[in-house]
DNA sequence: CTAGCCTTGAGA
DNA sequence: TCTCAAGGCTAG
C-alpha cells in the first residue's frame, strides 16, 4: 500500500510556479503520509456509531461524574471535564493512590477529590484509552492542522493578490528559467572567505552540560511556539521519510537517476516554504529565485538528516543507501569525501535534532546572496531573525557557553555547504537534459 | 491540575 | 453542511 505512491506525483507538467500557488498541495499528502493511516482514528471506533446515537439521546448525563454530557468520549458518554481528565491521565504511567478504600463516590463535586477513583471510573464506564492519540498521531495531527491554516493563508493571500491584479500576465515565468543557467546556481555567491576552517572540529560534549539553569536562556513563549511550529511543518515535509526513494543501489547508478530521485526532496521544500509565512511574503519572482538557490543546498543538507555515521549510509524509509553509491553515480571521488566529511561533521553536533536542523534549513532559504534577487535586504533581516532565534534556541537547550561555539560552528557549516553545493552543481553539467523529470530541471536551471 | 471553551478534520 | 470527537489553550 504505502510504496506505489511515486508515480503520480510526478506528473510532469507542474512547475514551481504552480507548486508555490496551488492551495492544494497535488499528491503531497500523499507523499508526507500524515494524513493517511495516522490520523484517522475512527476507522475501527465507530461501527457502533449508529446505536451511540440513539443511546446519546437519553444519555445525556457524563457516566463518570453526571454532569452534563455533550456526547462520546474516547468510546463513553462524558462531560468535557471528565473527558480532559482522561486525555491527561489516562496515558500516564505514574500510578496514582486512593487515600481512602479506593471506591470514592464520584459526582459533580467530589470528582476532583479523587484522581485515583475518577480514572478508575472511566475505565470502569469503558473509556478507552488507545482513542487518546500517541505523540507521532498527535504530531500528524498538529502537522495537519498546521498544513490547512498554512493553506487557507495562501488562499486568503492569493485572493487579495488575484482583486489587485498587477500579476497576472505579466510573469513568463519559463522565460525566467531559460535566462538562467546552471552556473548561476554558485557564480554569484561570492567565494566563502574561509575555505581554510573546513574543519573547524566542534568539541562540545553534549553530554555534559551544565546543571546550572541559570547557565540556559528562557525561550519566550512565542519564540518556543514558532520554534515548534517550525519543526512540525519540517518533520512532516523535509524530514519524512520519502517511501518512493529506492535504496536499491540501482536507481542511484547514474547521475540522471541521483537527480531524480532528489525530485522529491524539492517537493517537499515547496511544500515547506509555502507554509513559511517569511516565505509568503517575498515576492513571487523573489520566491521563485530564493527555492532555486536553496535547492541544492537543501538536498545536501538533507542527505545530513539522513545520514549515519556509524555505517556510512544514508538511511530511508526502504533501507540503507551505502555512501560510496556517490562515488560511483559522478565518478568525483573527492565530491564523495567531501559530502560525506561534511554529513560526518555536521551530524556529531546536530544529531537527530530537528529543531536544529529546522532553522539551518530555514537560513539557508533566506540567503541574501542568491542570484536574481531583488529584495535582498528584506531577506537578509528574515535571515537575521532565524539565526538569531538559532543562537537562543541553543542557548536554551546547551547553555550560553556550549551556544558559543556551537552557532558559529554552525554558520560555518552553512557556509561549507555553498562550496559544496558548487562542486556538485558541476556534476550537473554532466546531465542528460532529456532524461530529468521537469520540475527538477526547472528547479536546478537545467532547462 | 481542572474544567470550560475553542478549533479542527473526518465522516454522514 | 452538519455533527462528532479528537486536541489545544488558558483562567482560575
Amino acid at each position: 500500500m504505502a510504496g506505489n505512491e511515486a508515480t503520480p506525483l510526478t506528473s510532469p507538467e507542474i512547475s514551481i510556479k504552480e507548486c508555490l500557488l496551488s492551495p492544494n498541495d497535488f499528491d503531497e499528502a500523499k507523499i508526507s503520509g500524515i494524513s493517511d493511516s495516522s490520523t484517522d482514528p475512527s476507522t475501527d471506533k465507530d461501527e457502533t456509531s449508529s446505536n451511540k446515537k440513539k443511546k446519546i439521546k437519553d444519555e445525556k448525563r457524563c457516566r463518570v461524574c453526571g454532569d452534563m454530557a455533550l456526547g462520546y468520549n474516547f468510546d463513553a458518554v462524558t462531560c468535557e471535564s471528565c473527558k480532559a481528565f482522561f486525555r491527561r491521565n489516562a496515558r500516564g504511567s505514574k500510578s496514582t493512590r486512593c487515600l481512602f478504600q479506593g471506591n470514592c463516590v464520584i459526582d459533580v463535586r467530589t470528582r476532583r477529590f479523587c484522581p485515583h477513583c475518577r480514572l478508575q471510573k472511566c475505565f470502569n464506564v469503558g473509556m478507552k484509552k488507545d482513542m487518546i492519540l500517541d505523540e507521532t498521531e498527535r504530531k500528524a495531527r498538529m502537522a495537519k492542522v498546521l498544513e490547512n491554516r498554512q493553506k487557507r493563508q495562501v488562499k486568503a493571500k492569493g485572493r487579495e493578490e488575484v482583486t489587485s491584479s498587477e500579476q497576472e500576465v505579466g510573469t513568463d515565468w519559463s522565460e525566467l528559467i531559460t535566462n538562467t543557467p546552471v552556473s548561476n546556481f554558485s557564480e554569484n555567491s561570492p567565494t566563502p572567505t574561509s575555505a581554510s576552517s573546513e574543519h573547524m572540529p566542534c568539541k562540545i560534549d553534549l553530554s555534559n552540560l551544565p546543571e546550572d539553569r541559570e547557565m540556559y536562556r528562557k525561550l519566550t513563549e512565542s519564540e518556543s511556539v514558532f520554534i515548534k511550529e517550525l519543526t512540525l511543518l519540517y518533520e512532516s515535509t523535509l524530514a519524512s521519510f520519502t517511501d518512493s526513494y529506492h535504496s536499491d543501489q540501482n536507481n542511484y547508478s547514474t547521475i540522471n537517476q541521483l537527480v531524480n530521485n532528489s525530485e522529491i526532496a524539492v517537493r517537499r521544500l515547496i511544500k515547506f516554504v509555502k507554509r513559511i509565512n517569511d516565505f509568503m511574503r517575498l515576492s513571487q519572482d523573489d520566491q521563485i529565485a530564493a527555492l532555486k538557490a536553496c535547492v541544492l543546498s537543501t538536498i545536501l543538507l538533507r542527505s545530513v538528516a539522513f545520514y549515519s555515521s556509524e555505517k556510512d549510509v544514508w538511511i530511508t524509509a526502504k533501507g540503507e543507501v551505502p555512501t560510496k553509491i556517490l562515488k560511483k553515480a559522478t565518478g568525483y571521488i573527492s565530491l564523495h569525501d567531501s559530502h560525506t566529511r561534511y554529513c560526518r561533521t555536521l551530524k556529531d553536533v546536530v544529531q537527530d535534532n530537528h529543531e536544529m536542523m529546522t532553522l539551518m534549513q530555514l537560513i539557508i532559504i533566506f540567503n541574501p546572496e542568491g542570484p536574481n534577487l531583488a529584495s535582498r535586504t528584506l531577506i537578509s533581516d528574515i535571515q537575521d531573525h532565524y539565526i538569531t532565534l538559532l543562537k537562543h534556541y541553543l542557548e536554551a537547550e546547551y547553555s550560553f557557553s556550549n551556544a558559543k561555539e556551537m552557532l558559529p560552528f554552525l554558520l560555518q557549516k552553512l557556509s561549507e555547504l555553498k562550496e559544496l553545493s558548487e562542486e556538485h552543481s558541476k556534476v550537473l553539467l554532466q546531465v542528460n537534459p532529456t532524461e530529468i523529470e521537469p520540475l527538477m530541471l526547472e528547479v536546478l536551471n537545467l532547462k
